[in-house]
DNA sequence: GTCTATACTTTGATAGAC
DNA sequence: GTCTATCAAAGTATAGAC
Protein backbone atom coordinates (compact mmCIF):
# COMPACT_ATOMS: atom_id res chain seq x y z
CA UNK A 1 0.00 0.00 0.00
CA UNK A 2 1.58 3.71 -1.31
CA UNK A 3 1.14 6.14 1.82
CA UNK A 4 -0.43 9.23 0.30
CA UNK A 5 2.05 12.44 0.71
CA UNK A 6 -0.31 14.46 3.19
CA UNK A 7 -0.40 18.52 2.94
CA UNK A 8 2.02 18.44 5.67
CA UNK A 9 4.92 16.64 3.71
CA UNK A 10 4.19 18.18 1.23
CA UNK A 11 4.26 21.52 2.64
CA UNK A 12 8.05 20.68 3.88
CA UNK A 13 8.77 18.83 0.55
CA UNK A 14 8.24 21.94 -1.23
CA UNK A 15 9.28 24.24 1.11
CA UNK A 16 13.13 22.96 1.22
CA UNK A 17 13.14 22.60 -2.64
CA UNK A 18 12.62 26.46 -2.81
CA UNK A 19 14.48 27.01 0.51
CA UNK A 20 17.36 24.95 -1.58
CA UNK A 21 16.40 26.99 -4.80
CA UNK A 22 16.26 30.61 -3.72
CA UNK A 23 17.58 30.74 -0.15
CA UNK A 24 15.21 30.93 2.95
CA UNK A 25 15.54 34.26 3.72
CA UNK A 26 14.36 35.07 -0.07
CA UNK A 27 11.64 32.64 -0.47
CA UNK A 28 7.96 34.22 1.28
CA UNK A 29 5.50 32.55 2.64
CA UNK A 30 4.08 33.53 -0.85
CA UNK A 31 6.08 31.82 -2.78
CA UNK A 32 6.28 28.32 -1.20
CA UNK A 33 1.60 29.15 -0.93
CA UNK A 34 1.93 30.26 -4.85
CA UNK A 35 4.20 26.91 -5.42
CA UNK A 36 1.58 24.50 -3.00
CA UNK A 37 -1.73 26.17 -4.95
CA UNK A 38 -3.19 27.39 -1.79
CA UNK A 39 -3.45 31.04 0.22
CA UNK A 40 -0.94 32.05 2.30
CA UNK A 41 -2.86 32.13 5.46
CA UNK A 42 -3.36 28.02 5.04
CA UNK A 43 -0.02 27.57 5.95
CA UNK A 44 -0.19 28.92 9.26
CA UNK A 45 -2.85 26.10 9.82
CA UNK A 46 0.19 23.30 9.94
CA UNK A 47 3.13 25.42 11.43
CA UNK A 48 3.67 28.92 13.29
CA UNK A 49 5.83 30.75 11.61
CA UNK A 50 8.32 30.56 8.53
CA UNK A 51 11.49 29.65 10.91
CA UNK A 52 9.31 26.58 12.55
CA UNK A 53 9.08 25.59 8.61
CA UNK A 54 13.15 25.53 8.74
CA UNK A 55 13.49 24.36 11.71
CA UNK A 56 10.97 20.98 11.19
CA UNK A 57 13.31 20.17 7.81
CA UNK A 58 15.97 20.59 9.85
CA UNK A 59 15.64 18.62 12.58
CA UNK A 60 13.90 16.29 9.60
CA UNK A 61 17.24 15.75 8.20
CA UNK A 62 19.68 15.90 10.99
CA UNK A 63 17.81 12.56 12.23
CA UNK A 64 18.45 10.43 8.91
CA UNK A 65 22.30 11.68 9.68
CA UNK A 66 22.40 10.25 12.91
CA UNK A 67 20.31 7.32 12.44
CA UNK A 68 22.55 6.38 9.49
CA UNK A 69 25.73 7.54 11.71
CA UNK A 70 24.88 5.39 14.56
CA UNK A 71 24.21 2.34 12.52
CA UNK A 72 27.52 2.59 11.14
CA UNK A 73 29.28 3.34 14.44
CA UNK A 74 27.76 0.59 16.20
CA UNK A 75 28.13 -1.90 13.81
CA UNK A 76 31.17 -4.87 15.02
CA UNK A 77 33.28 -3.60 11.89
CA UNK A 78 36.90 -2.71 12.69
CA UNK A 79 37.41 1.08 11.89
CA UNK A 80 38.21 0.90 8.89
CA UNK A 81 35.57 -0.70 7.92
CA UNK A 82 33.51 1.78 9.61
CA UNK A 83 34.82 4.59 8.27
CA UNK A 84 34.36 3.25 4.68
CA UNK A 85 30.98 2.59 5.69
CA UNK A 86 30.48 5.84 6.97
CA UNK A 87 31.87 8.11 4.21
CA UNK A 88 29.08 5.73 1.45
CA UNK A 89 26.05 6.22 3.59
CA UNK A 90 26.84 10.25 4.18
CA UNK A 91 27.24 10.54 0.33
CA UNK A 92 24.14 8.58 -0.69
CA UNK A 93 22.06 10.03 1.77
CA UNK A 94 22.94 13.56 1.01
CA UNK A 95 22.87 13.01 -2.58
CA UNK A 96 18.89 11.34 -2.47
CA UNK A 97 18.05 14.37 -0.29
CA UNK A 98 19.70 17.12 -2.08
CA UNK A 99 16.83 19.58 -1.18
CA UNK A 100 16.71 18.73 2.84
CA UNK A 101 20.81 18.44 3.60
CA UNK A 102 21.41 21.74 0.67
CA UNK A 103 19.18 23.46 3.07
CA UNK A 104 19.90 22.19 6.72
CA UNK A 105 23.86 22.84 6.02
CA UNK A 106 23.19 25.83 4.51
CA UNK A 107 21.42 27.20 7.34
CA UNK A 108 23.46 25.82 10.01
CA UNK A 109 26.08 27.85 9.71
CA UNK A 110 24.46 31.07 11.23
CA UNK A 111 25.56 32.60 13.79
CA UNK A 112 21.82 34.63 14.47
CA UNK A 113 21.24 31.12 15.49
CA UNK A 114 20.25 32.39 19.19
CA UNK A 115 17.61 30.02 20.81
CA UNK A 116 16.24 27.76 17.94
CA UNK A 117 19.29 26.14 16.54
CA UNK A 118 20.47 24.85 19.69
CA UNK A 119 18.31 21.75 19.04
CA UNK A 120 20.16 21.42 15.44
CA UNK A 121 23.32 22.42 16.70
CA UNK A 122 22.92 19.81 19.56
CA UNK A 123 22.31 16.93 16.71
CA UNK A 124 25.17 18.15 14.34
CA UNK A 125 27.53 17.91 17.24
CA UNK A 126 26.42 14.65 17.93
CA UNK A 127 27.58 13.46 14.57
CA UNK A 128 30.66 15.20 15.05
CA UNK A 129 31.29 13.32 17.95
CA UNK A 130 30.51 9.73 15.98
CA UNK A 131 32.99 10.28 13.42
CA UNK A 132 36.19 11.53 15.54
CA UNK A 133 35.10 8.64 17.71
CA UNK A 134 35.57 6.09 14.86
CA UNK A 135 38.86 7.92 13.94
CA UNK A 136 40.23 7.54 17.60
CA UNK A 137 39.20 3.79 17.47
CA UNK A 138 41.76 3.40 14.60
CA UNK A 139 44.32 5.37 16.10
CA UNK A 140 43.82 3.30 19.33
CA UNK A 141 44.38 -0.02 16.93
CA UNK A 142 47.28 1.50 15.51
CA UNK A 143 45.36 1.48 11.75
CA UNK A 144 45.54 5.49 11.74
CA UNK A 145 47.72 7.98 12.31
CA UNK A 146 48.39 9.73 15.01
CA UNK A 147 46.12 13.18 13.83
CA UNK A 148 44.15 15.02 15.34
CA UNK A 149 40.40 13.53 15.44
CA UNK A 150 39.50 17.15 15.63
CA UNK A 151 40.71 18.06 13.00
CA UNK A 152 40.90 14.92 10.20
CA UNK A 153 36.95 15.01 11.38
CA UNK A 154 36.19 18.63 9.87
CA UNK A 155 38.73 17.59 6.95
CA UNK A 156 36.32 14.41 5.95
CA UNK A 157 33.08 16.38 6.62
CA UNK A 158 34.14 19.17 4.73
CA UNK A 159 35.31 16.62 2.12
CA UNK A 160 31.62 15.39 1.87
CA UNK A 161 29.41 17.92 2.92
CA UNK A 162 30.86 20.28 -0.06
CA UNK A 163 28.92 17.81 -2.33
CA UNK A 164 25.77 19.50 -2.01
CA UNK A 165 27.47 22.64 -3.65
CA UNK A 166 27.88 21.06 -6.95
CA UNK A 167 26.23 17.64 -7.06
CA UNK A 168 23.16 16.68 -9.35
CA UNK A 169 21.51 13.83 -10.24
CA UNK A 170 21.83 13.87 -14.42
CA UNK A 171 26.07 14.67 -13.59
CA UNK A 172 28.02 11.09 -15.10
CA UNK A 173 29.55 10.08 -12.07
CA UNK A 174 27.66 7.60 -9.91
CA UNK A 175 26.86 8.50 -6.10
CA UNK A 176 28.94 4.95 -5.35
CA UNK A 177 31.58 5.54 -7.55
CA UNK A 178 32.18 9.33 -5.88
CA UNK A 179 31.73 7.94 -2.32
CA UNK A 180 34.33 4.83 -2.68
CA UNK A 181 36.80 7.32 -4.56
CA UNK A 182 36.70 9.78 -1.49
CA UNK A 183 36.74 6.67 0.99
CA UNK A 184 39.86 5.73 -0.56
CA UNK A 185 41.44 9.55 -0.27
CA UNK A 186 40.83 9.82 3.11
CA UNK A 187 41.38 6.67 4.46
CA UNK A 188 44.94 6.48 2.47
CA UNK A 189 45.27 9.79 3.92
CA UNK A 190 45.36 9.05 7.29
CA UNK A 191 46.40 5.03 7.45
CA UNK A 192 49.41 4.12 9.27
CA UNK A 193 51.99 2.73 6.61
CA UNK B 1 53.64 55.73 5.67
CA UNK B 2 50.35 54.14 6.54
CA UNK B 3 47.04 54.27 4.17
CA UNK B 4 44.15 55.61 5.90
CA UNK B 5 41.05 53.96 5.31
CA UNK B 6 38.54 55.44 2.94
CA UNK B 7 35.10 55.35 3.43
CA UNK B 8 34.87 52.96 0.74
CA UNK B 9 36.78 50.59 2.22
CA UNK B 10 35.56 50.92 5.25
CA UNK B 11 32.12 50.22 3.90
CA UNK B 12 33.38 46.90 2.13
CA UNK B 13 34.47 45.73 5.33
CA UNK B 14 31.96 46.25 7.54
CA UNK B 15 29.83 45.34 5.19
CA UNK B 16 31.38 41.74 4.77
CA UNK B 17 31.11 41.70 8.51
CA UNK B 18 27.54 41.68 8.62
CA UNK B 19 27.23 39.65 6.04
CA UNK B 20 29.13 36.90 7.47
CA UNK B 21 27.50 37.41 11.05
CA UNK B 22 23.65 37.65 9.99
CA UNK B 23 23.97 36.49 6.13
CA UNK B 24 23.66 38.67 2.76
CA UNK B 25 19.81 39.08 3.07
CA UNK B 26 19.41 38.81 6.74
CA UNK B 27 21.45 42.21 6.72
CA UNK B 28 19.56 45.65 5.98
CA UNK B 29 21.23 48.94 4.32
CA UNK B 30 20.07 50.14 7.83
CA UNK B 31 22.02 47.56 9.88
CA UNK B 32 25.28 48.78 7.50
CA UNK B 33 24.77 52.39 7.76
CA UNK B 34 23.94 52.11 11.39
CA UNK B 35 27.41 50.30 12.11
CA UNK B 36 29.16 52.81 9.70
CA UNK B 37 27.91 55.95 11.53
CA UNK B 38 26.18 57.46 9.08
CA UNK B 39 22.80 57.47 7.23
CA UNK B 40 21.63 54.91 4.94
CA UNK B 41 21.18 56.94 1.97
CA UNK B 42 24.69 58.18 2.45
CA UNK B 43 25.55 54.23 1.26
CA UNK B 44 24.07 55.17 -1.70
CA UNK B 45 26.96 57.70 -2.60
CA UNK B 46 29.31 55.29 -2.90
CA UNK B 47 27.27 51.83 -4.41
CA UNK B 48 24.06 51.67 -6.46
CA UNK B 49 22.59 48.80 -5.00
CA UNK B 50 22.58 46.20 -2.05
CA UNK B 51 23.76 43.54 -4.61
CA UNK B 52 26.48 45.76 -6.05
CA UNK B 53 28.06 45.55 -2.37
CA UNK B 54 28.01 41.71 -2.62
CA UNK B 55 29.50 41.49 -5.92
CA UNK B 56 32.07 43.91 -5.33
CA UNK B 57 33.18 42.26 -2.15
CA UNK B 58 32.93 38.74 -3.81
CA UNK B 59 35.07 40.12 -6.96
CA UNK B 60 37.86 41.45 -4.49
CA UNK B 61 37.70 37.93 -2.48
CA UNK B 62 37.93 35.84 -5.43
CA UNK B 63 41.04 38.07 -6.66
CA UNK B 64 42.86 37.51 -4.01
CA UNK B 65 42.35 33.85 -4.24
CA UNK B 66 43.08 33.32 -8.11
CA UNK B 67 45.98 35.36 -7.67
CA UNK B 68 47.37 33.46 -5.28
CA UNK B 69 46.70 30.14 -6.65
CA UNK B 70 48.53 31.12 -9.93
CA UNK B 71 51.26 32.15 -8.18
CA UNK B 72 51.66 28.74 -6.78
CA UNK B 73 50.37 26.90 -10.44
CA UNK B 74 52.64 28.67 -12.36
CA UNK B 75 55.84 27.76 -10.58
CA UNK B 76 58.41 25.51 -11.35
CA UNK B 77 57.90 23.22 -8.36
CA UNK B 78 56.58 19.70 -9.03
CA UNK B 79 53.34 18.41 -8.50
CA UNK B 80 53.17 16.96 -5.17
CA UNK B 81 54.94 20.66 -4.13
CA UNK B 82 52.52 22.53 -5.87
CA UNK B 83 49.43 20.63 -4.31
CA UNK B 84 51.36 21.27 -0.84
CA UNK B 85 51.68 25.12 -1.23
CA UNK B 86 48.32 25.83 -2.46
CA UNK B 87 46.66 23.76 0.55
CA UNK B 88 49.00 26.61 2.78
CA UNK B 89 47.99 29.51 1.13
CA UNK B 90 44.72 28.57 0.54
CA UNK B 91 43.62 27.87 4.23
CA UNK B 92 45.96 31.09 5.00
CA UNK B 93 44.22 33.39 2.99
CA UNK B 94 40.84 31.87 4.08
CA UNK B 95 41.59 32.21 7.59
CA UNK B 96 43.23 35.20 7.53
CA UNK B 97 39.86 37.09 5.29
CA UNK B 98 36.95 35.20 7.08
CA UNK B 99 34.46 37.74 6.82
CA UNK B 100 35.29 38.14 3.06
CA UNK B 101 35.43 34.35 1.92
CA UNK B 102 33.01 33.10 4.48
CA UNK B 103 30.20 35.94 2.63
CA UNK B 104 31.45 34.98 -0.84
CA UNK B 105 31.50 31.21 -0.29
CA UNK B 106 28.42 31.31 1.26
CA UNK B 107 26.42 33.02 -1.09
CA UNK B 108 28.31 31.17 -4.63
CA UNK B 109 25.73 28.71 -4.09
CA UNK B 110 22.93 29.83 -4.83
CA UNK B 111 21.09 29.24 -7.81
CA UNK B 112 19.35 32.68 -8.09
CA UNK B 113 22.37 33.85 -9.29
CA UNK B 114 21.00 35.29 -12.73
CA UNK B 115 23.15 37.38 -14.36
CA UNK B 116 25.26 39.02 -11.38
CA UNK B 117 27.39 36.17 -10.51
CA UNK B 118 28.31 35.27 -14.01
CA UNK B 119 31.54 36.88 -13.26
CA UNK B 120 32.56 35.05 -9.58
CA UNK B 121 31.29 31.82 -11.05
CA UNK B 122 33.95 32.61 -13.67
CA UNK B 123 36.51 33.04 -11.45
CA UNK B 124 35.64 29.90 -8.98
CA UNK B 125 35.80 27.98 -12.42
CA UNK B 126 39.49 29.72 -13.03
CA UNK B 127 40.76 28.51 -9.56
CA UNK B 128 39.04 25.15 -9.97
CA UNK B 129 40.85 24.62 -13.52
CA UNK B 130 44.21 25.50 -11.83
CA UNK B 131 43.46 22.85 -8.89
CA UNK B 132 42.48 19.96 -11.20
CA UNK B 133 45.64 20.73 -13.43
CA UNK B 134 47.95 20.50 -10.59
CA UNK B 135 46.51 17.17 -10.48
CA UNK B 136 46.70 15.76 -13.72
CA UNK B 137 50.36 16.69 -13.76
CA UNK B 138 51.15 14.70 -10.89
CA UNK B 139 48.95 11.72 -12.84
CA UNK B 140 50.92 12.68 -15.23
CA UNK B 141 54.64 12.31 -13.72
CA UNK B 142 53.47 8.83 -12.37
CA UNK B 143 53.37 10.60 -8.56
CA UNK B 144 49.51 10.80 -8.21
CA UNK B 145 47.32 7.68 -8.37
CA UNK B 146 44.51 7.57 -11.32
CA UNK B 147 41.85 9.17 -9.81
CA UNK B 148 39.43 11.90 -11.82
CA UNK B 149 40.85 15.60 -11.32
CA UNK B 150 37.41 17.00 -11.16
CA UNK B 151 36.70 14.70 -8.01
CA UNK B 152 39.27 14.65 -6.23
CA UNK B 153 39.62 17.91 -6.82
CA UNK B 154 36.14 18.82 -5.08
CA UNK B 155 37.68 16.64 -2.32
CA UNK B 156 40.43 18.96 -1.70
CA UNK B 157 38.12 22.22 -2.63
CA UNK B 158 35.37 20.90 -0.21
CA UNK B 159 37.63 19.82 2.43
CA UNK B 160 39.66 23.55 2.09
CA UNK B 161 36.83 25.64 2.10
CA UNK B 162 34.70 23.69 5.13
CA UNK B 163 37.22 25.58 7.25
CA UNK B 164 34.89 28.94 7.39
CA UNK B 165 32.24 26.77 9.31
CA UNK B 166 34.37 26.56 12.25
CA UNK B 167 37.73 28.15 12.22
CA UNK B 168 38.06 30.65 14.88
CA UNK B 169 41.24 32.87 15.29
CA UNK B 170 41.18 32.46 18.62
CA UNK B 171 41.03 28.78 18.61
CA UNK B 172 43.97 26.69 19.53
CA UNK B 173 45.35 25.07 16.26
CA UNK B 174 47.98 27.33 14.64
CA UNK B 175 46.62 28.01 10.68
CA UNK B 176 49.73 26.37 9.43
CA UNK B 177 49.59 23.08 11.77
CA UNK B 178 45.90 22.52 9.87
CA UNK B 179 47.24 23.16 6.80
CA UNK B 180 49.80 20.63 7.10
CA UNK B 181 47.61 18.31 8.34
CA UNK B 182 45.35 18.19 5.85
CA UNK B 183 48.32 18.89 2.40
CA UNK B 184 49.54 15.38 4.17
CA UNK B 185 46.19 13.84 4.53
CA UNK B 186 45.34 14.93 0.79
CA UNK B 187 48.63 14.13 -0.84
CA UNK B 188 48.85 10.49 0.90
CA UNK B 189 45.51 9.93 0.08
CA UNK B 190 46.29 10.34 -3.76
CA UNK B 191 50.03 9.31 -3.69
CA UNK B 192 50.96 6.70 -5.66
CA UNK B 193 52.30 3.48 -3.43
C1' DG C 1 -8.87 22.92 6.20
C1' DT C 2 -9.12 26.70 3.22
C1' DC C 3 -10.70 31.13 2.19
C1' DT C 4 -10.94 36.75 2.15
C1' DA C 5 -9.36 40.71 4.05
C1' DT C 6 -6.18 43.24 6.21
C1' DA C 7 -2.97 44.88 9.96
C1' DC C 8 1.53 46.04 10.75
C1' DT C 9 6.57 46.12 9.89
C1' DT C 10 10.59 46.33 7.34
C1' DT C 11 12.82 46.75 3.20
C1' DG C 12 15.77 48.97 -0.77
C1' DA C 13 16.05 53.04 -2.88
C1' DT C 14 15.33 58.13 -4.51
C1' DA C 15 14.85 63.40 -4.42
C1' DG C 16 16.72 67.31 -3.24
C1' DA C 17 18.65 70.59 0.44
C1' DC C 18 23.02 71.77 2.51
C1' DG D 1 29.70 63.68 0.96
C1' DT D 2 26.12 63.59 4.13
C1' DC D 3 21.71 64.91 5.52
C1' DT D 4 16.11 64.88 5.97
C1' DA D 5 12.10 63.20 4.22
C1' DT D 6 9.66 59.96 1.96
C1' DC D 7 7.93 56.25 -1.17
C1' DA D 8 6.39 52.02 -3.07
C1' DA D 9 6.84 47.31 -2.55
C1' DA D 10 7.15 43.25 -0.15
C1' DG D 11 7.34 40.80 3.99
C1' DT D 12 5.08 37.79 8.08
C1' DA D 13 1.24 36.94 10.44
C1' DT D 14 -3.70 37.20 12.33
C1' DA D 15 -8.98 37.40 12.55
C1' DG D 16 -12.86 35.44 11.39
C1' DA D 17 -16.23 33.57 7.76
C1' DC D 18 -17.30 29.30 5.46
Amino acid sequence: MVQKEGTKEQLLRVSAELFRKKGYRATSMRDISRALGIKTSSIYYYINSKEDLLREISVKTMNMLIKAGEKVAFSPSPPEQKLKQLVISHVRLLCENLDLFTVTLHELTRTNASSFWKEIVGMRDRYETLVRGIIRNGKESGVFRNVSEKMAGFALLGMLNWIVRWYSPSGGKSIEDIARLWADIFLNGIKER
